[in-house]
DNA sequence: ATCGCAAATGAGAATCATTCTCAATTGAGA
DNA sequence: TCTCAATTGAGAATGATTCTCATTTGCGAT
């Protein structure tokens, strides 16, 4: 249900094995609010432990997003940017504003009620529409942030 | 307002030259409904002008997609796709549904009412709450195709 | 607790989309 | 037509991600 045993059951669930590379990239992530790159989890699991390598986060990371554990972005700064998809307390769900100019990342969870009906009476009228299952969405809203706009 | 001359002005506008390459690379995006990647367009744009190089094909897109004139995309396939964002009729907004299984990739214009006020709504509502100026949004929706689906 | 073996890993090489460099070309105002 | 900054082509360089393969490890079966 938390931490370790919860990871361990969605990892036997899929016939994966815990090891520890996993259980030290899934500690990172989850201690994490940023949106990481594979460097960057790389380089915090060399703290704790040394010799992993940098292809087995590549590989983890894959598996872990196969497994909707984790949530792959691309925000136009070249590298693949992860994040938990949820934690002990469920799901994390989140939508994200983008400045063109910065870069910069801003998550929004405030959802309104409105807003979330929305997309679940959304997601049922699309996958009927196209016989498609959804398992997930990502929303994305690229502009001018606060800081840039002040010329 | 159509073709050439709408380019023209806007390049013009933007204090930019409209030049051969630029125009070949505009004629192909506006030829084709699908989502071409950067060596994709360089091919078709080969068959006209074989002297345009790859590298002018990326500096283009950068620059089109700066304007506004292009939408850039990634689709998880490990090379960028663009889509002209809109064509002589007006803009050709719509989402997108992406197959984990096959990578195929679905596009939907055919927006209920509702949720194009939806989002134009939440838009306004996100411009305050964030005093961020929001330029355009992507919307994917990733799950299992109807082909998939069947084992 | 030990064994056997497929699954997983580490290190480094290989890929390959994208960006950079720089000399040559070109568009558009004067 | 003249001038010059903007643009381009070719190829090298970059850098994130993937691949290879020998070695190690988790875990079910003994
Ligand atoms: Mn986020
Ligand atoms: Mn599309
Ligand atoms: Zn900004
Ligand atoms: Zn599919």
């Amino acid at each position: 249900m938390m931490g370790p045993h919860w990871w361990y059951n969605r990892f036997r669930g899929w016939g994966y094995r815990l090891t520890i590379p996993r259980q030290a990239i899934l500690e990172i992530l989850s201690k994490s609010d940023k949106h990481l790159s594979a460097e960057e989890i790389y380089l915090e699991v060399h703290k704790e432990y040394p010799s992993i390598g940098l292809a087995t986060i590549y590989r983890t990371l894959e598996l872990l997003v196969q497994m909707g554990i984790v949530n792959k972005f691309d925000f136009g700064d070249g590298r693949a940017r992860y994040e938990l998809a949820e934690d002990s307390k469920g799901p994390k769900h989140h939508h994200h504003l983008i400045c063109n100019v910065c870069g910069r990342v801003i998550d929004y969870r405030d959802f309104s009620e409105e807003e979330k009906n929305f997309f679940e009476s959304l997601e049922r009228n699309l996958s009927q529409r196209y016989n498609f299952e959804i398992k997930n969405h990502q929303v994305m809203f690229y502009g001018i942030c606060d800081k840039c706009k002040g010329k």
